[in-house]
DNA sequence: AAAATGCAAAGTGTATACACTTTTACGCAA
DNA sequence: TTGCGTAAAAGTGTATACACTTTGCATTTT
């Protein structure tokens, strides 16, 4: 959907990195992409200018890009920022209530089913991770949804790092649950099954118990 | 602090922005700007990309970049996320409860009161957006911290395009308020008071009812 | 006089050149 | 063999050159 080259390109290596192509740590180097992307290292460099500015990459003074390796206690801040921002969507959610809404989310869920069954690891992954930018989608908020998007693909890092039992056939139940709760315009119920949702989900890290800061 | 070109020249261009010495809708010339920071137009690009990722700036495709103008529709939706955010804070700042913190904003507090009397406009407003900044800090999460740095900066482009009565001096004793009630852990009043404070900074936007989305 | 056309100036998009820093590899000494 | 120092190789940081697009203005046309 983008138009200018460097937008492309940071949109490739977005991907790759959510992809877990590319895994943490991973060095970028200017020339090899250029040659890869077959462009100047001028517009590799603004891409990473800009995905450094997303926390997907670090940047080191005249070493280089390096694929974010993102810290437990930074893991922990995002999972804890996402938390925050379920939370308001599931009341708004529940506020702005339109069977509509279920509808859209329910057609989502079938999707997942079937990526749960048939489809790609990746993909799989992916359509968890869109239900909640989804619900932001619903709400009409946009603003929401990139920066569901962006903390998406930061969990996607984390995920690879310190995954150790991720369940996608319980994310989906999950999903589902919380689904029939907005539904019922349960919120109390909702806000539980969201909590518990990403309880679940850090909890299948092997994120040990807490250390600085 | 930052120890790079570019990232001297971001910070210094995102400054001009929430202090409003640029405003929304202004043409940012590349050499223009590579003359007034001495560089070329190389950093100045680079600059320019990252400052996109922020929804600082807007680029058109070979027009050039401007000093983003949120709709809005878009000022609205950061304010939902930033009404989401800050009421996940009151609960964890509760939860997290320590003397130190609640003494910390009550530094701050005593800050924001000087510059409401002696302080500039725009060294006013830093201080009384930062107030939401430090108690991310102060909860320990450096994420939701450079989120709400973010949210703020648009925030401050929102003000700049649909002020009609910002109080200075009614925010800062809503924020005193808001301490207050912090303090005494009394977590529906403090989520009522932020929740009050955010709806009366956006009550002070000329902001019409609704329109898109 | 108003609208359309074409040309010049200004500005953006990309590649390349070169200085400087980091990394790597090799040889020498202990 | 191990450690150190030095030089070559590789890689990043910045500037500049040039192609192409947009913009503004003057001229022509109706």
């Amino acid at each position: 959907m983008e138009t200018t080259t460097t937008g492309f390109i940071v949109e490739a290596i977005t991907a790759a990195i959510v992809d877990h192509q590319l895994t943490p740590g991973a060095k970028l180097a200017e020339q090899k992409l250029a040659d890869q992307f077959g462009v100047s290292r001028t517009l590799i460099r603004q891409a990473l200018f800009q995905l450094s500015r997303n926390r997907l990459i670090r940047m080191e003074p005249a070493r280089g890009a390096f694929v974010a390796a993102p810290s437990v206690a930074e893991a922990r801040q995002v999972f804890a920022v996402r938390r925050m921002l379920e939370a308001g969507m599931v009341r708004a959610f529940i506020a702005a209530a339109n069977p509509e809404h279920i509808d859209a989310l329910r057609q989502h869920i079938a999707e997942e089913q079937n990526a749960v069954h048939g489809g790609t690891i990746s993909n799989r992954t992916e359509l968890l991770g869109d239900f909640h930018v989804r619900m932001a989608q619903l709400l009409g908020n946009e603003v929401l949804a990139l920066m569901m998007m962006d903390l998406l693909s930061r969990c996607s890092l984390i995920t690879l790092m310190y995954q150790s039992s991720a369940s996608a056939a319980h994310s989906h139940e999950e999903h589902a649950a919380l689904v029939d709760a907005l539904e019922a315009r349960n919120e109390t119920l909702a806000l539980r099954l969201m909590d518990e949702h990403l309880q679940h989900v850090e909890a299948g890290l092997t994120l040990p118990p807490d250390e600085s800061t």
